[in-house]
RNA sequence: GUACCCAUAGCUUAAUGGUUAAAGCUCUAGUUUGUGGAACUAGCGAUACGAGUUCAAUUCUCGUUGGGUACCCCA
């Protein structure tokens, strides 16, 4: 028999001597660009706990909730983030307007918040204003592990606040959040860079130190010499690395005030009991910041493990014309940290499956099960549905890959009758009920 | 932007300068026209794209695209 069938088979297929049919339509392939991911329904676990934990920790700590646009004017990024930063020098996204307009895709959170702080007058909120986001950044680097070029990243900034205990609880809120992920021995590095009173002090210094090798510098240095020289200390060329590890720290030319500050911040951190290293070189890659800069890195030691980047930013709200407010904030990036947790083997449970599952079979039972179903709906309990399928057998099959307890059949016959039967999924025994007391019975079963 | 490595089905892998590119997992269905897990059977499904060498390229060469890694930078 099966063996007729087969001859039939490719005997039509050969016998057909004009092609399969053509679709009408032309096909084109697509495919992702480049650095951008999908993350997909199998990730989203560990993406739903992060935010939840996230929410959670930001109301435990008072921080409130702020959505900035992905666009905004590019001038708030090339003023804000700085046009000596590599992310507006070369990595920025822009967008052209039908008028004359530029616009930039977000590379980063802080600007657009701290607009949205003075554009809505939140100066006339109690202070400091705790706010917090999440959401997708973008920018035009080279994609590699833990780099993309849409990526997320979670934003926590305390404004209004010039005291260390804001840059010390930024911090904490960080380090709740890995400790109720489960991430594993965060390590945090912090300095002070000090502010627009101090640093002109230490860059001639720095610049005094560097004056008689500058040609022994490397290409990028030289710029950084003129433009930036703070960077200068960054370098991982070995050259610079080693004029850079003979250079000035700045904590030797803090003033008082930027002196007694740190002394602040490292005291809060003492008395919480979170330990960091302090490092004289860390200098961060955005103009704004000033006083604290500090970076907390995963334990997977590489290039890319930098998992929180942050700082205190004192100018940047009068630089748009706001009032002088002294503000700190620091991002996490979220891919890394799922990779981190990956890394650590960290388990995220996903609990969505469905204990009961409805089998329906025929029209009739199908009808009938839409409606059962809803009444389940309305119970709040969740049940598995299959309805596309029409065999019992692929039904049971999905039931059983599901994980189901208990399997509800109801066909042409239990319709006719008002019954159901309940399956017990594991010992296979079954029985027949009235099917209004289909709810009442499921409820009771699930509860042992 | 620079350097190195990589690219065969949804996933993991195989093979070949020459007929129809092979397997496991997954998925769809069947072996029971109303009963899952196991087994068996069948089906779906791929040489990233473009050029060159060749009678013949998935295989060799080049380019493009994408991925990985290092540098740079950053989260």
């Amino acid at each position: 028999m099966t063996q007729v069938k087969k001859t039939k088979k490719t005997a039509s297929r050969r016998g057909r001597p004009s092609k399969p049919r053509k679709p009408k339509f032309a096909k084109i392939k697509v495919q992702l660009p480049k650095g951008v991911h999908d993350i997909l329904p199998e990730e989203q676990a560990y993406w739903e706990k992060f935010r939840t934990i996230v929410s959670q920790v930001a109301k435990n700590y008072g921080f409130q909730r702020i959505d900035v646009p992905i666009f905004e004017d590019i001038r708030l990024y090339q003023k804000g983030t700085g046009l000596s930063t590599d992310i507006v020098q070369k990595e920025i996204y822009t967008i052209k307007t039908r008028g004359e307009e530029i616009l930039a895709l977000r590379p980063e959170f802080t600007p657009g918040i701290v607009r949205a702080y003075i554009e809505h007058g939140m100066k006339n909120l109690p202070q400091p204003v705790k706010l917090f986001t999440t959401g997708s950044l973008f920018r035009h680097d080279k994609p590699q592990a833990g780099r993309y070029r849409q990526f997320n990243q979670i934003d926590f900034e305390i404004i209004g606040d010039h005291s260390g205990v804001s840059d010390a609880q930024i911090i904490q809120v960080f380090l709740t959040i890995f400790r109720k992920l489960g991430l594993k021995k965060p390590e945090l590095f912090i300095n002070s860079i000090g502010c627009s009173i101090c640093v002109p002090d230490y860059k001639k210094a720095l610049l005094t130190h560097y004056r008689r090798d500058i040609n022994n510098l490397c290409f990028d240095c030289k710029k950084r010499y003129k433009e930036n020289p703070l960077r200068l200390l960054d370098c991982k060329k070995e050259r610079c690395k080693k004029l850079a590890s003979k250079a000035p720290h700045v904590i030797d030319f803090l003033c008082d005030e930027c002196k007694n500050h740190f002394k602040e911040v490292l005291e809060f951190l003492d008395e919480m009991d979170i330990a960091y290293n302090l490092n004289p070189y860390l200098v961060r890659g955005l103009d704004y910041y000033t006083k604290t800069v500090f970076e907390i890195f995963g334990q997977e030691k590489g290039s890319q493990s930098t998992l929180v980047g942050g700082g205190r930013y004192d100018n940047l709200v009068e630089m748009f014309k706001g009032k002088s407010t002294p503000a700190v904030g620091a991002a996490a990036g979220m891919e890394r940290i799922i990779e981190e947790l990956k890394k650590q083997d960290v388990k995220v449970v996903k609990n969505d499956k469905p204990r009961v599952f409805i089998i329906q079979l025929g029209d009739l039972g199908k009808k009938k099960s839409l409606k059962l179903f809803e009444e389940f709906q309305k119970n709040n309990i969740k049940v598995g549905e299959a309805f596309s399928k029409p065999s019992i057998k692929s039904q049971l099959r999905i039931a059983d890959k599901l994980g189901s307890e208990l399997a509800l059949i109801l066909g042409q016959k239990e319709a006719l009758e008002n019954s159901i039967i309940i399956r017990d999924m594991v010992s296979g025994a079954q029985e027949t009920i009235p099917l209004e007391k289909i709810i009442n019975e499921v409820k009771k079963r699930l509860k042992k």
